[in-house]
Parts: C-alpha cells; structure tokens; sequence
DNA sequence: AGCTATTTATAACA
DNA sequence: TTGTTATAAATAGCT
C-alpha cells in the first residue's frame, strides 16, 4: 500500500522511520480498536517508539488485560514469588512474635510475677534455677571485686614507687645543696630531719574480709 | 477494504465476527511485526478472543515490554503499594528479632550466664532483682502447698466420714447377722472382737513443720 | 480455507 | 508536521 512495495526490514532514512512509525503507529492503534470493537476482543498494545515514548491502547484498562494476560500465560514468574516472599516474611514475622510471648512470660515468672499459673513443680524448678543465678552473679560480683582490688593494690605499688622515687630525688638534691651550703658556710653546721619523710605511713591494706594481707 | 464498507461495530453475525476476529487478529499480529522491525520500536499486543482464547505479539519479550510499561507510565499504584507493604513487614520483622536478642541477653544474665560483661552496679541490681525473685518464688510455693495440704486435709475428712459410715453399716449388719444367729442357735453365746476394727489409726497428720495440729 | 471485488492503509511526494 | 495521491495491502462476502 503505497507508491512502493514495502519490505520489512528497517528503513534507512532516520526521517522517513519517524514518518512512517507515526503513521503506521496510528494505524495499529485504529486496527486493534475495529477489532476490540468489532469482535468483542480484549487488546492490550503498548509501543515505545526508538525514542522511548510509550504509545498503548487497551480497550479493557492496561492493567486488566496485563493482569488476566499474567493470570492465563505465565501461572507465576514475577506475582507469584512476591506473594510466597510476602507470605515467608509474615510467617518469619508470626514466629518472633511468638517466640517473643513465650520470652516475655519466661523472663516475667523468672522475676517473680505471674506465678498464679505456676504448678509447684514449675515453682520449685524456677527456685532452683533462680537460686543457681544468684550463685553465679554473686561469684561474678565478687570476680570484680578482687580485680578492682588488683587493681587498687597495683596503683598502691606504682604511687609508692613513685613517693620512693621522689623521695630518692629530693635526698640528692637536699644533699647537694647541703654541699653547697657547707662549702659556702661550713661555719653553720645545720642537722634538719630530712628522714622522716619516710615515717609517713603510706601503705594500703584492701582485700576480702578473710584474705590475709601480702 | 471488501466488497462492503465497515462499520466500526460489534458484528452481529457470529461466524462472521469469529471469521473476522481470525483475519483482523492475524492483520493486527502482521502490522505489529512489520511497525517493530520497519521503525526499530518495542511493541506488544495481547489480544483475548471472546471465547477468552490469548495471542500475543511481543518483540521484545511480553514480561520486558510490561515491565518497562510500569516504569515508565505508573511508577505508583500497585507495585509501588506490594513494595511498601514488603518493606513495613521486613522493618517490623526486624524490630521483632532486635526486640528478641535483647529479651534473651536480658533473660541470660537474669539467668547467670553471660555475666562477664556486667559492671558491679549492673551485678547487684541483678542480684537484688534475683534475690526478690526468690522471695516471691517461695512466697508463692508456700501457698501452692498450704493449698494442698488444705484440700489433703479435706480428703481425709471425707475418707474419715466414709469410713464411719461403712463401720455403722458394718456394725449394723453385723447386729442383724448376730441376732439371726442368736436366735437360730442361743445355745452357742459367741463373743468375737469385732470392736477392734475402729482401733485402726485412720487419722493422717499433714502440715508444714510449725504448723499446729487442728 | 481460497478467491476477488473493494475498501483501507500508507509510501512517496508536496 | 499535515495533506494528497497513486498504489500496495487488507479483508468482507462469497464459494
């Protein structure tokens, strides 16, 4: 239909291709409206032109016709596996939820609350277990107790290091200026009580009740 | 294009219109092809007959075409609600299973474990947390037993009475037989110790150490 | 399904 | 882009 015999393949000339993708665009669309009309058909057509502008008709509502066309052809591929990941996630979801009750109801008997419902057997496991806690944490406690005591004690030996340390430098000094002094004035002989800066009781007992001292 | 003019409406004619629906179906397929190769564009039709019999045309592959066609056109409405709806279930799945380790750290430390990481503050609230614990634990197991012992205690009322009953019954048939005997041969007087069946010790003492006998 | 008279679509041109 | 026109293609009504 037209001055030429057409054959399919792609027309060359970029102006001619826009001319003719126009006109027969539009001649597709007139054809798949007569047959919707004519025939009581449900046509769906969608067209991206190389352009990438979308051209469609559908006599039935795009997403209808896309719907029962993925109804009928493809009984899954994309719809079906996001409806089994929706339904995976909501049982994931039901499970915690679950599981969060049942840690919520533990850990409230094991505090003490809700024991109306507790047979004495249930009672005298809990007992048990709780008493069992309470040897653990006081065995903690007292874990860090003796390393804060370490630690302490430590400390203790380093500032006495240090006093000791300090103590040595101001001797030399004294000394030395004593020295000077003697030298410069030996007529003042001067006998002060450098020493008992050593007499102040610096050490620190800390431990247990019980643990003998080192 | 016939021997007649059309009209674009439904044909009423039946075979006409499923002879028509075949070659405007197979015209509309030809156009579709002949518009993807001649002008390079992405075209897909989906044509439903009345009888709901599908054919299809899709260059590019049906699924990508529809999927462009989303992207493109309706970047909303369904998909976009499905994806929403996903992500509030996965953060909600999320929050739940957070929810969840907290509630089991919590439980292992109340339970002793995991105390390592516990400062000495953290320790003794554990500790006196436990240690009221217990004391609800036992507050409530000494009632669960004085319950018990109540309904023991009533048990035994009731066997006591039952037992009774049976003696009187006993006893009175007993009398009856004692008295057919007498009658039927006084001349053997017949002392039995019968009396001795309520020299049994039938009562049950049941209590908590301390508790006085009622 | 084929055929064919006719209508329709459209390639080339303006 | 839109319109015209010569001509190819599609197809309604028949067989």
């Amino acid at each position: 239909m037209g001055r030429g015999k057409t054959q399919v393949k792609l027309i060359e000339d970029r102006t001619s291709r826009r001319v003719a993708f126009s006109k027969r665009r539009s001649g597709l669309h007139r054809k798949a409206f007569q047959l919707s009309v004519l025939c009581d058909a449900e046509v769906a057509l969608i067209v991206f032109s190389p352009g990438g502008r979308l051209y469609e008709f559908a006599n039935a509502g795009m997403q209808n016709t896309i719907g029962r066309y993925n109804e009928t052809n493809t009984k899954d591929s994309t719809s079906n596996q996001v409806h089994q990941d929706i339904e995976k996630i909501k049982a994931d979801a039901e499970a915690l939820s679950k599981k969060l009750d049942a840690l919520e109801a533990c850990k409230r008997k094991i505090l003490g609350s809700n024991l109306e419902e507790c047979s004495i057997e249930e009672l005298q496991s809990i007992e048990d277990r709780t008493e069992k806690s309470l040897l653990s944490i006081r065995t903690m406690k007292a874990r860090r107790l003796e390393e804060q005591l370490a630690k302490l004690r430590q400390n203790v030996v380093k500032l006495s290091h240090h006093k000791q340390e300090l103590y040595f430098q101001y001797q030399k000094e004294h000394h030395l200026a004593m020295a000077a002094a003697a030298s410069a004035m030996a007529t003042f002989p001067d006998d002060d009580d450098h020493h008992d800066v050593m007499d102040v009781e610096t050490e620190l007992f800390l431990g247990l009740p019980g643990s003998s001292r080192s």
